[in-house]
RNA sequence: GGACGGGUGGCCGAGCGGUUAAUGGCAGCAGACUGUAAAUCUGCCGACGAGAGUCUACGGAGGUUCGAAUCCUCCCCCUUCCA
């Protein structure tokens, strides 16, 4: 029996046991008016197309640390810790499961082997999950997913860290300036080293600002290094022996922004024996661009697998692709924008958006929590006023505290929106969470 | 008492005849951040004005010059050294 599984779980309010995910592909007439009604109200304010029928769903994915329940949050552990966060905060704070980076784990996988893996390490012990490298042979060329979209890179100067051919990328490592190779046979030995349950195929992230043609190319080699991946994979697993656990892996979608181009990934990946699947790549210059390629992908992709949206976590971002479909998301963005003391908050923070920024002159001496009805260890504790006084006075105590605010506020959204699933009313709870602000 | 070096915008600190409302840094005010080269980056930051622009500004007072934070004289403070 496999340690693997992902089933669908029918919602409480249309019971029909004899076929779970019939009646997921099916919801109430009042779910979808809810839907659609919720879907008029965040058009008005983004234009974001909305999603034209609900495919959310729940889920359950198992894997030998445990199971996750889906639509679910992957917290960025990029080099095994999550910044600004100790383990038992991560852990009291209601998280499923963590992620961690090839490309920044590959000079220590041997040590991170040693200390029994990524989750035992961390002491995390949870369900853990690795990026193939993948994102670097993008990010090391052109700077973060923002830079690159709207034309301001981060460092324009410097020369591209990343060199590519048909075996795989080399790149220079940013911790020590090494020459690091990467390719589908050592991203997926790597990964075996740290030792996550799910782990990814090793693809190229193609960057927005390329040619068709590119894009094209690219995802043909990512299509061959993906198989690779996967050979190589299956060839390893074949030969573990003793205590060492199984792992299973993501196919990853590409195409970029060309419908047909998607649609020929998405074929590729279905006909791939995948545990499951991932939609990466550019998903467009906008929200409503990132809505049709997502929405797009999500129609030719097979329904039984679980399926990640890679580097997608505003909170409009993840109510769209639930609804969508999309069963775990990944990013970076709620632990990043604590440390630029930036908290999330339900409704929104000011104009459109997601959070407030801690740092502001208006929250001195603020004496209320960032949320009174959060339970996070934070709000338990500590006031607005003292947060402003921490970031401003530049201690790291304040990073943290945040951190753990915004670990809690993603867990509590993801619970939310599963309980939104299960008693039909996720279009409420999207606009309990979204506010009048923060469109979708 | 004498010698030397200094006094620059909220603070620190460049500039040493025009391109200087005055480099930087800090503080302050805002913004950005979506498979983490990120406890990062960007913008604003004398006053008045929506703006064009108009005033004040480089310890104080005079002076030289078409033009001075920059050169000269005197005065007031401060550092260090010598008596």
């Amino acid at each position: 029996m496999s340690s693997f599984s992902f089933e669908l779980i029918p919602p409480q309010s249309q019971v029909c046991p004899s076929n779970p995910s019939q009646d997921i592909r099916n919801p109430s007439q009042d779910y979808d008016r809810e839907l659609q009604d919720s879907c008029h109200k965040s058009q008005a304010v983004s234009h974001s197309p909305c999603p034209s029928s609900n495919a959310a769903r729940l889920g359950r994915l198992s894997t030998p640390h445990g199971a996750i329940l889906t639509p679910a949050f992957v917290f960025c552990a990029t080099k095994g810790a999550i910044k600004g966060a100790t383990m038992e905060d991560v852990c009291l704070e209601q998280t499923q499961v963590i992620l961690a980076n090839t490309y920044h784990l590959m000079p220590s996988a041997a040590i991170v082997r040693k200390l029994g893996g990524l989750a035992k390490m961390s002491g995390w012990n949870g369900p853990t999950l690795t990026d193939s490298g993948g994102y670097q042979v993008f990010s090391m060329g052109h700077g973060s997913v923002a830079e690159e979209i709207k034309g301001n890179r981060r460092f324009p100067q410097a020369k591209s860290m990343v060199r590519i051919s048909e075996d795989g990328a080399t790149f220079k490592s940013c911790i020590n300036g090494d020459t690091l190779f990467l390719s589908p046979e050592v991203s997926v030995e790597i990964q075996e080293q740290i030792g996550a349950d799910l782990i990814f195929a090793f693809d190229e992230c193609t960057p927005y600002h390329v040619s068709r043609e590119y894009t094209d190319a690219a995802m043909r080699r990512s299509h061959r290094w993906e198989k690779r991946s996967l050979e190589h994979f299956a060839m390893r697993e074949a030969q573990k022996q003793g205590d060492a656990l199984p792992q299973a892996m993501y196919g990853i979608v590409q195409g970029g922004v060309y419908e047909d181009l998607r649609r020929e990934s998405c074929a590729f990946v279905n006909g791939e024996p995948f545990f499951g699947q991932a939609i990466g790549g550019s998903l467009g210059a906008s929200k409503a661009q990132m809505q049709d390629v997502i929405s797009l992908s999500m129609q030719h992709l097979r329904k039984d697998r679980p399926v990640h949206l890679l580097g997608i976590g505003h909170v409009a971002d993840i109510f769209d692709g639930v609804m969508l479909g999309i069963d775990t998301f990944d990013c970076v963005h709620p632990t990043r924008i604590a440390r630029h003391g930036g908290a999330l908050v339900k409704g929104g923070g000011r104009g459109n958006s997601e959070h407030i920024n801690l740092r502001n002159s208006a929250y001195v001496g603020d004496a209320s929590p960032i949320d009174p009805h959060c339970p996070c260890q934070t709000c338990r504790m500590y006031s607005r006023g003292y947060l402003n006084h921490l970031l401003r006075i530049q201690e790291m105590a304040a990073l943290i505290l945040i951190s753990r605010h915004n670990i809690r506020f993603m867990n509590d959204l993801m619970a939310a929106i599963r309980e939104g699933i299960a008693s039909g009313t996720l279009a409420q709870v999207r606009r309990e969470w979204l506010g009048a602000g923060a469109g979708g």
